[in-house]
DNA sequence: AATCGCAGGTTTTCAAGCCC
DNA sequence: GGGCTTGAAAACCTGCGATT
């Protein structure tokens, strides 16, 4: 067997037995019923099934354990951690891509610019080996370009955006570079002193990529009706969200984040199916600038 | 270019251990 | 005792270089 069979199996199981607990027979028999596993041929003996048991929690750091009375494996703590999350999301993109190019036109991509995630790899490297890179930025809000050359700390993604975080040389501030405006991107062979930086204590408490501010986050509860809360539910604005009540009325949520200008958009784009229940100054800016936009229409 | 044989690795088979 | 685990040996694959 191939290594990259066995790469294969592995997700397999791990997919099925996320839909739900099974046994040995099971799994194989759902095998059998897919045209994908068929093809790979992902069958195994159980002595391969109980190895491929022990290595997905080595690599894959998920658990799973058998249930001996009812004889079905179990994922027990997904530990779910981020990376091997997004690894295994991809690999499944991959192949829905393969099966669709040989079966037809039945995936239908989401039309957008690119990300600028061909720079990724090329960051990632300098900011690891804390190595100067230099770029143009195409500025957001108007048509210039500057040249900037930065110390690379660490990549984020936010809102399905990638971004660079990093030291401005010239003005020695940490500012956040959309990858998608960087353009002509030169990795020179400069280093620089690490940077003291807990990125991801930095970005705890915010909402999208927009930090510095001097906002402290605060308590939000958000009330939503139940047909739009449904939807947030499986879908959290914040890894924050708890829900705290949820009846025919109103389903709603508390956060503990930064009130900051892209959190007020996203409430503003639910409309009138949410409702900001506290903090009081949330509430009032929410509310003021509702009133401004319909005075657009006056 | 095709074949052979080896080395390293994986899977299967089988037996014994262990837990419910 | 039944069935999952574990361990070890045998069988089998695969890649790779040497040979024809």
């Amino acid at each position: 067997m191939s290594v990259r069979q066995t790469i294969k199996r592995h997700y397999k199981i791990i997919s099925l037995l996320r839909l739900r607990p099974m046994s040995y027979e099971e799994v194989q028999d759902m095998m059998a019923d897919n045209p994908d596993a068929v093809e790979e041929d992902l069958f195994s003996s159980q002595r391969t099934f109980q190895r491929d048991i022990k290595d997905i929690e080595t690599i894959h750091k998920i658990e799973i354990k058998c249930n001996r009375s009812t004889k079905k494996y179990a994922i027990v703590e997904d530990v779910e951690e981020t990376h091997s999350q997004r690894l295994r999301e991809n690999f499944d993109l991959l192949n829905a891509i393969r099966l669709s190019k040989s079966f037809g036109n039945q995936l239908i991509f989401e039309e957008r610019k690119p990300l600028g995630t061909h720079h990724l790899a090329g960051l990632l490297h300098a900011s690891q080996n804390f190595l100067e890179v230099a770029f143009e930025y195409h500025k957001f809000w108007d048509t210039s370009v500057s040249t900037r050359k930065v110390k690379p700390i660490a990549l984020k993604e936010a809102r399905n955006r990638w971004y660079l975080i990093a030291d401005d040389t010239k003005d020695d501030i940490i500012k956040n570079f959309s990858l998608d405006r960087i353009q002509k991107l030169e990795i020179t062979k400069e280093k620089f002193k690490p940077i003291e930086y807990q990125a991801y204590e930095e970005f705890k408490d915010s909402f999208g990529i927009i930090n510095g501010t001097n906002e402290d986050p605060v308590k939000v509860i958000l009330s939503f009706t139940p047909r739009e809360g449904r939807y947030v539910e499986s879908l959290p604005l914040h890894h924050s969200q708890e829900l705290i009540l949820n009846n025919e009325k109103e389903i709603r949520f508390s956060y503990f984040i930064r009130p900051t200008y892209d959190f007020r958009m996203e409430i503003l784009s639910y409309g009138d199916q949410v409702k900001v229940v506290e903090p009081k100054a949330l509430q009032t800016q929410i509310k003021k600038e509702l009133q401004c936009s319909i005075s657009n229409y006056k």
